[in-house]
This record gives structure tokens, sequence and C-alpha cells, in this order.
DNA sequence: CTAGTATCTGATATAGGCTCTCATTTGCAT
DNA sequence: ATGCAAATGAGAGCCTATATCAGATACTAG
């Protein structure tokens, strides 16, 4: 099933590997049923069913609704990956190429699955906000990553400055992008946008 | 009940003015009992009493809760103040200009009304998100202001990063800012942000 | 001044998100 | 196998939010 780490816990039993499964069958019905009949129109009771759990199972693994679309691990993916850049990058080369190597490096059936998420929280406020919040918690983490790397401290002004225009510069690509290519366009927006942000914005 | 206003606008009715004193009431009623028992703690319900109106009623006035704290005018003021700036100037310059001008005239009442705002939205988990849609939904004003000014297209590339990166410039001084001075470590780290932002920001 | 109209208001009913508690079941270790 | 800890299911209950409908209130025309 999974490779042993070295100091990976001999604990990981059938208890943990049932639980991800519920998780991930929850998740999968949630996002099949908002599909098929949208958002709103599917309430938590009924994506309970279909995953064949109660409601309460729902809410401990999801604590609110919108969480049944925001949960994510792309962003451990890219500061994995912001990390394993080479010292002699700035730190805007850093974070493109981590960028880059994250977002490009999506299978199909997992770019699939971004798309669909993407598309609900484009359309839906409710996501549409939950998605901002998540993005507000990421530029405290890039501040460190920052931090981390340029030796400076994590509240220093450039260095919040930088986290702060990449989540901006996100926020801005996200919503702009439109239509079927738009995972290319998004990409294509932030690479060169973190350009600018490194040679300066002068209009 | 109330004088006649000689020089009131004639065309403003006394329903109009009915309508001002009731959203009034009931925004003051809320920010009031939010204050001394906290957001969460107080329900619909408490306020329309205290309002003296009917729960169906609040909601008439601010179709949600948390529009009970967000409601603000501070972007018109902004607007109006970088359209007000010299065509000299670069995009960021006047930006800069504008953001200084908007928050920095403002009167002792009316600063610690925002405050009082600020606070309650920075630590209120669904007010800060509702915060965040209202900021995401700046940045296409911001590009369009943008856009105006260079005669550029309001989804050009360039474009579009500067407005989203101010915009993430603001996420980050709002959440990073903090204690008694909140306001002007929020201006400076916004000021020398979109310094950097014109400069270039290599780390 | 009166009657008619539009709008605002309040009461009620309802749905659904979310939290909490408690009893039961299930996995896990000795 | 047995005791412990965790996960689960069931249900009650609160609150936000919406829709409807009847009654009250301000505007307007005659």
């Amino acid at each position: 099933m999974d490779a042993m780490g070295i100091d990976d816990p001999p604990r990981l039993g059938l208890r943990e590997r049932k639980k991800a499964k519920t998780r991930a069958a929850i998740q999968e019905q949630a996002l099949r049923l908002f599909r098929e009949q949208g958002y709103e129109e599917t309430s938590v009771e009924v994506i309970a069913e279909a995953a064949e759990v109660s409601p309460s199972t729902v809410f401990r693994y999801f604590p609110t609704k919108p969480d049944l679309v925001i949960y994510d691990d792309l962003d451990d993916r890219m500061i994995e990956a912001f990390r394993a850049q080479p010292p002699d990058l700035t730190a805007v080369q850093a974070l493109r190429a981590a960028f880059l190597s994250s977002f490009g490096g999506l299978a199909g059936e997992e770019l699939a699955l971004q798309r669909e998420r993407e598309l609900l929280m484009r359309s839906v406020p409710e996501l549409r906000e939950a998605m901002l919040g998540e993005f507000a918690r990421t530029v405290r983490a890039i501040a460190e990553l920052v931090a981390e790397r340029t030796g400076r401290a994590a509240d220093d002004d450039a260095v919040l400055a930088l986290a702060g225009a990449v989540i901006g510069l996100s926020i801005a690509a996200w919503f702009a992008s439109d239509g079927d290519d738009w995972t290319a366009r998004f990409l294509e927006r932030m690479d060169t946008g973190m350009a600018l942000l490194e040679s300066g914005l002068r209009l």
C-alpha cells in the first residue's frame, strides 16, 4: 500500500486507512452531486446518504459545507517544491519554478478534478469567499518560506509585500482567466505576473 | 418629530429619511452589541429587538449578518481620489497618493468606527472571509481605473498584475499589522509595499 | 380632505447549516 | 478474549436566511 519511510510510524493501521477512504468517498460523492444538481441545491443530508454515512459524520470530516470543495493538498506540494529549489535562485524565481512544477505536474485524472473544483469555486459565492480565506492563510505560509530562504524576518516589510503580491496575483489571475483553456491562461498570467513583480511594475 | 429642514433636498421624502434612520439604527445597535458581547454570541433576533424592529426588517436592510459590519464607502472615496491625481504620475504613484489621502483623511469619530469594524473583521472568521470577498471585487475596480489611466486594456496582463498585487499587499498588511497603532502600521506597510512594487521585488 | 396606490413592515412557516450530547459499535492492544 | 480508545449514528436544538401574506404607513390624484 504505502512505502514505509525510515521513521514512518508503523502505527498506520487499518483505522487510518478506513478514515481516509471514508473521507475520500464523502468528498467524491459531494463533488458529483454538486456537478449534477448544483451546490446550493444539494443538502448535506443527501451527500451523507450517497456516501452511506450519517450527516454527523460528514460534518466530522468537513466542518463546513464549503470544506467539501475547498480541501486541497496543492499548498503542501508547492511548499515542498519551493524548498527543493536551488539556493542560487532569487525568492521570486524559486516561487515561479515551484509554481510551475507543482501545477504543471498534474495528471489527467487529477487535473479534471481540479477543474471541477475550480469551476465551483468561481461560480458559487459562498465557495469563492471560503477560498479567499484559504488564500489569506497562504500569505503567512509564503512569507515564512521566503523569510527562511532569504534570512529575513517573516514580518519584514519586503517579505510581506512579496507574499501578499503573489497571493494578489493569483486572485487576479483566478478571476480574470476564463473559458476552456483556463488552466493554461492561469499559469501564464501567474508566470508573467511574477516576472513583473521582480522587474518592477512601472505603468 | 423633526424640524423641517429648510434646505433639505426637496425630493427626499419622509419615507426615505425614515429608511435611512432605521438602517443606521440597526447597524449602530448591531455594532454596539457585537462590541459588548461578541459577534457570534449576538443573534439577529436580539439586534432586531434592540433596534425596535422585527427580524424580517433586519434581513431586509442587511441580507446577511456579515453585511451589518462590512458595509463601507471607503472604496468609492478611493476611486474618487485616484481619478483626482495629476496625470503625470505613474499608476502606482497615483495609487499611493489616493490611498494616503483617503485613509489619512479620516475624522476622529469616523476613525473610531473604522477601528471597531477592523477589529471585528480581523477576529471573526466569518467576517474575515466576507471582507476578502469585498477585496476580490475591488481587484476589478482597480484594474479598470489603471486601465483607464494608462490606456491599456482592463484584462492586460500587467494591469491585472498590478491590481492583484496591490490587493494582495493590503491583505498581507491587514493581517500582519497589530496592536494599538494598527492604522499607522497598515498605512506604512501599504506605502512601502507599493514602492517596492514599482521598483521591483528582488529578494 | 378623501380615496387609491405603492411600499414598508411584522408575523408566521419553513428549510437547511451547524453544534452538541449520548449511546452504540468498531478497531486496536495487551 | 477483554478492556480501552476512537469512530459512528441518531436526534434535539439553535440560528441564519427566505418566502408569503396581511396590515400599516406614506405618497398622490381628484
